[in-house]
DNA sequence: ATTTATACCTAATTTTCTTAGGTATATAAA
DNA sequence: TTTATATACCTAAGAAAATTAGGTATAAAT
């Protein structure tokens, strides 16, 4: 696990990245998924990602679409038009700004 | 010039990285270094980062050295034994949350 | 029967930053 | 010569974004 301080402001971009590539997850599962890939380095608080959620749906970035499994609701996320856009936005500024901190700290960049 | 929220939370990892390379810089150097560094892309605001050098220096991360040039006053920060410690630590682990959000976000690093 | 996992949510607080000032000297431009 | 820019320090109010710590409810595992 990262420091707190480290993973703010990546919220979004990482919501957006995923929703891109899947056309609709839950919040939830979105927990779990960036769980996995990171193997459990970042983890994503709900208090921190619900509200997120119903920002960028408020600001017409997601749409949703609730659904009911057995008993319970499961509400699902997807990608708007401007969302798309959004979201590229939000990875390239991303991929700049890692790029910018890898020179300023002199850091090696890992050979994929 | 990012979205302030992408640059959150790099502020200790930046300015412990600077100190550590040079022994000693004051306030405003490092903004100007950090400005011509990152060619602008990166601005410190002096409402972030004078309290953040005065609560480091409380954690003895950092020590001052006061200095008059000319009428002017010029404080010198230096990094104190603990906080060459922390620097390494901070440093490590962004580069490796760098290498997460790299795979995490499927960006191709740059050669360097 | 109780804990863990799933699945949603909110409210109070804390942390961290921005905005917007204030003080003061030195230099360059108009 | 006055005005703007650069240097150089600082703080306080407010905003933004997260954490912490709850609440509700079902399903599955211990």
């Amino acid at each position: 696990m990262y420091s707190s301080e480290l993973v703010k402001g990546t919220l979004k971009t990482i919501i957006l990245k995923l929703l891109s590539e899947s056309d609709k997850m839950y919040g939830y599962e979105i927990t779990q998924k960036v769980k996995d890939l990171t193997g459990g380095k970042i983890q994503l608080t709900e208090g921190a990602l619900y509200p997120t959620l119903h920002a960028m749906e408020a600001q017409g970035i997601l749409t949703t679409d609730v659904v009911n499994v057995g008993n319970r609701i499961r509400k699902y996320y997807s990608v708007t038009q401007t969302g798309k856009k959004v979201a590229t936005e939000k990875v390239n500024e991303f991929s700049d700004f890692i790029d910018t901190m890898i020179f300023l700290l002199d850091l090696k960049p890992k050979m994929g």
